[in-house]
DNA sequence: CATGTAATAT
DNA sequence: AATATTACAT
């Protein structure tokens, strides 16, 4: 399924103790449709959701087992309270953190929001990023509060330092406690909903990897650096220096570059067959190949395509580059690769983003949004150097997917994620 | 063990 | 389609 892509929740062996499971967070929210939506959201990251469609619900459920809420998600919009009303009656009752979720994205209701207490207002509509790590607010009120003095508010079923064994793979029975809440979607075949989830809870950790043209940049200049003989997957993995890759993600991509290296040189073994190649991804000119006579590939701009380069012979030295890893926002769960060329070479600073980080990790695998093209290095004897800018030979190129600057494709990126999940909701509840 | 390869799964 | 995973041979 998709569960791979939906989840992604910060969870490694340094930090698995914090998890939302155990946090029990309070969704109020009048339309049905969207309230089902977002609980589902979190359940599916761990939360235990209660939900409530009216403000004086929301308010009772608070009265009735105020300390066991974590965490409350409001909007503000809601039927029968005022906008603001609402916050300042939650405030009273609670000492959670308000999270508000609107689709008012107008700055003075944000700040009104968020002066009224909320600690955090996300604008509709809301994607799993933004609720993933919701608990982590539970977790610094938390602290706040111990400091304070006060150490009212402790957490139902003690999620934050005990909750790692419910997480511990091969124990996922213990996780089912949290199923037993108030038997809400108990009528549906509880054996699919149940394995689901336990798929689902134990499928947090990985998210795929993506071999972003940077990322196989990177490999390719290992695989230069070590020769052909001494290119396996240890010792790439070791020159590449890329936090969280793993072998196995080097063998594997290893393996298919080689794959495509073997067809690549079988096509050009048939010198020049028309139509002989069809129009893959390795080669989306598609029909007739634009190798120059020296066998080096003028790339597209616009190919997201992995297997692209070509192997130098080992005695090809290059520079000395040095790869340099470092965050690009602070919130940001993306790795921004800066690599630098000396000397000859024009230093080239590609922005890209990958998602290895198996310690941080996050699930968002924005696909690339590289401004360079993929960079074809040629196989004849002569060298051909990495990046090869050349903006000259686009007057009739189409592709208006590359006119859209970075944010926008980030943008559509996540909506298309966000409309992937609702699409997999559906599909899995109605 | 680490690796290469193919087949298969997600 | 791109990666991951597995099985098996080396």
């Amino acid at each position: 399924m998709t569960c791979e892509q939906v989840l992604s929740v910060e969870v490694t062996e340094n930090n698995a103790g914090s998890f939302p499971i155990g946090v029990r967070i309070l969704v109020v929210e009048s339309d049905p449709t969207c309230l089902r939506i977002v609980s589902k959201m979190l359940q599916v990251f761990g939360y235990e959701v209660k939900t409530a469609t009216r403000a004086t619900d929301a308010l009772h459920i608070l009265r009735e087992k105020e300390d066991e809420i974590n965490l409350i998600l409001t909007e503000t919009h809601l039927p029968d309270m005022d906008q603001y009303e609402i916050l300042e009656m939650v405030g009273e009752l609670s000492s959670s953190p308000i999270v508000v979720f609107s689709a008012d994205n107008n700055e003075s209701t944000i700040l009104g929001c968020l002066f009224k207490g909320a600690e955090l207002y996300l604008v509709k509509p809301v994607i799993k990023n933004d609720v993933k790590n919701l608990w982590q607010l539970t977790y610094r009120t938390k602290l706040k509060t111990a400091v304070s003095g006060e150490g009212s508010n402790t957490f139902h079923g003690g999620s934050a330092e005990q909750n790692t064994s419910s997480l511990t793979v091969g124990n996922p029975s213990s996780t089912m406690g949290m199923t037993d809440q108030k038997g809400k979607r108990k009528e549906l075949e509880e054996t699919d909903n149940d394995h689901e989830y336990i798929d689902n809870l134990t499928a947090l950790k990985k998210s795929k990897l993506v071999w972003t043209n940077e990322l196989h940049n990177i490999f390719l200049q290992a695989l230069r650096i070590l020769g052909v003989d001494g290119a396996h997957p240890k010792k790439i993995l070791q020159h590449m220096n890329v936090p969280g890759l793993k072998k196995e993600n080097v063998s594997s991509h290893l393996q298919k570059y080689r794959l495509y290296l073997k067809r690549e040189q079988d096509g050009m073994q048939k010198t020049m067959v028309r139509d002989c190649r069809p129009s893959s991804t390795f080669n989306p000119q598609g029909g007739p190949m634009s190798v120059h006579s020296l066998g080096f590939v003028h790339s597209p701009t616009h190919v997201n395509s992995n297997y692209n380069g070509i192997l130098i012979p080992n005695y090809v030295q290059v520079d000395s580059q040095s790869k340099q890893l470092c965050p690009s926002y602070p919130n940001s769960n993306h790795t921004e690769i800066i690599t630098t060329t000396d000397g000859s070479f024009s230093s080239f600073d590609q922005k890209g983003k990958y998602s290895v980080d198996e310690h941080l990790n996050q699930g968002t695998t924005l696909s690339n949004t590289g401004t360079h093209g993929p960079t074809f290095l040629g196989n004849s004897q002569q060298q051909v150097q990495f990046p090869l800018p050349q903006p000259q030979p686009l007057p009739e190129k189409e592709d208006e997917s590359e006119i859209l600057d970075i944010a926008t494709m980030e943008e559509l990126e996540l909506l298309a994620m966000e409309k992937e999940f609702l699409e997999d909701l559906k599909n899995d509840l109605w």
